[in-house]
DNA sequence: CGAGGGTTTGAAGTGCATCAAATAGTGTGG
DNA sequence: CCACACTATTTGATGCACTTCAAACCCTCG
């Protein structure tokens, strides 16, 4: 069951070992990681694949094990406001397991993705026989609203360069010193979407972020001589400290 | 111990009734409930009282009894951004909890306003005991998410004048037919604040809601034929279908 | 090479912010 | 009950940031 593509994909990562290793189930005893191992499904999903619409009847929740997801909401008129895009290690879908079994939101694979399936039903299960477990969800979430709070933060403080300046630091490893160069991990037009602008005000946002910075923009790749040149430029109109938390 | 006009404003709620028919407690065990009551604290807060500060170390959690209290995030420069402005029956401070004990955001007394404060120590202790009420606080916390999410896409796509009308339809009870009136429940300023504009900006989106909706408005006094006035006017911009979750 | 998507650039418009001043509203002490 | 002080709100004039629409450019991939 399932086509080639899946059945290849399925040997190329170690389900029980991303299960155990993966920060809600670590610490769990085993043979409850080998419940949820058990019923975990890995699937491979291509770029721009619709995971599951909002209002859609949930059934499972998803661990990104590779790729990257985009959790967003259309409004009846056509507009889309971009949630959150997550990539390996996140979870998402799992807030549908008080929400009446429904999505709140719409996801899509931005990138080639491959994702762990499990049951939403399970994981309810669980919860409510591992105190553990809901403890560890319950953590999660409140990391999760915590940096939700700053976005909206984000959105009144910050101006458009601010907003990339303190993009780049979150794709940073922030205690590095001297040089870094990075990329951008996915297509210019979703940063813009993900951080509330449009392309062209990215784009223009972008230049004078260079020029403001001195940091360097080649296509996707990204080059500056530290961090300093954008923490002095992003993180004064944010209320948060800068060794801030890493991007999700 | 409290000074006299704690002791009278003691007498005016009865703690544990309050605590009891809390939806975060309602439906524990008695000998859980009463463990909270017991340490609860009813403290009247006037008009413009610092609550807490961020990076406050955190010793409790608060239930509003009666009252309004603002959330906030101040930069270094002194700009604020308004994270959230709860009423009676509302949680907040507790997310401390999972975050090494320190609140990472402010709050402030907006109206003249009673709390119950209970020890953040009690309830990471409970919730580790029982797992009734992790999963409980998952489930508040897990609500609370669904509004950020929803607080987010606003900002994307709504304009002024929609988030004021939208800011009104969650004042309503939404199933309410025929002529509606109802009051602003604190400052024109704050609420501005809170929908993540100026002052001067709430002012004339008022004038341009009231123009393009029929709505009249005098004073903090709103009164409207029906909601559909304001419905079609505000849910189009929104993702969400129109008898949307209460204001908190 | 050519098609098509992503990105940049240009010109013009819109919405919200800012600064400044007028007005309304509220609480105070006389 | 009135006058005053103080704050909240409104109004006006102007500026800036981001958006919109349109076109050019660039890059990748068949």
């Amino acid at each position: 069951m399932g086509c080639i593509a899946e059945a290849e994909y399925h040997q190329s990562i170690d389900v029980y070992e991303s299960i155990e290793s993966h920060p809600i189930f670590k610490g769990l005893p085993k043979e409850v990681t080998a419940t949820f191992a058990a019923s975990a499904r890995a699937q491979h999903y291509p770029k721009g694949k619709i995971l599951f619409l909002q209002q859609d009847k949930a059934e499972s929740f998803y661990i990104i094990a590779t790729g990257w997801v985009k959790l967003f909401r259309e409004t009846f008129d056509g507009d889309e406001a971009v949630i959150d895009v997550l990539n390996e290690g996140c979870i998402f879908g799992e807030t549908a397991i008080f929400e009446d079994g429904i999505h709140h939101n719409s996801a899509q694979s931005i990138e080639d993705t491959m994702l762990l399936s499990l049951p939403l039903s399970l994981l309810k299960q669980q919860m409510i026989q591992s105190n553990e477990l809901s403890m560890k969800m319950f953590g999660a979430m409140s990391r999760y609203r915590r940096l939700q709070d700053q976005e909206l933060e984000h959105r009144d403080l910050q101006s458009a360069p601010q907003r990339i300046g303190c993009f780049l630091l979150r794709l940073c490893n922030q205690d590095q010193l001297g040089p870094i160069t990075l990329h951008l991990p996915y297509d210019k037009s979703l940063i813009a979407a993900r951080l509330g602008m449009k392309p062209e005000t990215f784009s223009r946002a972008l230049t004078r972020l260079r020029r403001e910075t001195g940091i360097r923009i080649n296509g996707s790749t990204v080059i500056m001589d530290g961090l300093s040149q954008l923490t002095s430029y992003s993180c004064s109109a944010c209320s948060s400290t800068f060794p801030c938390e890493d991007i999700k």
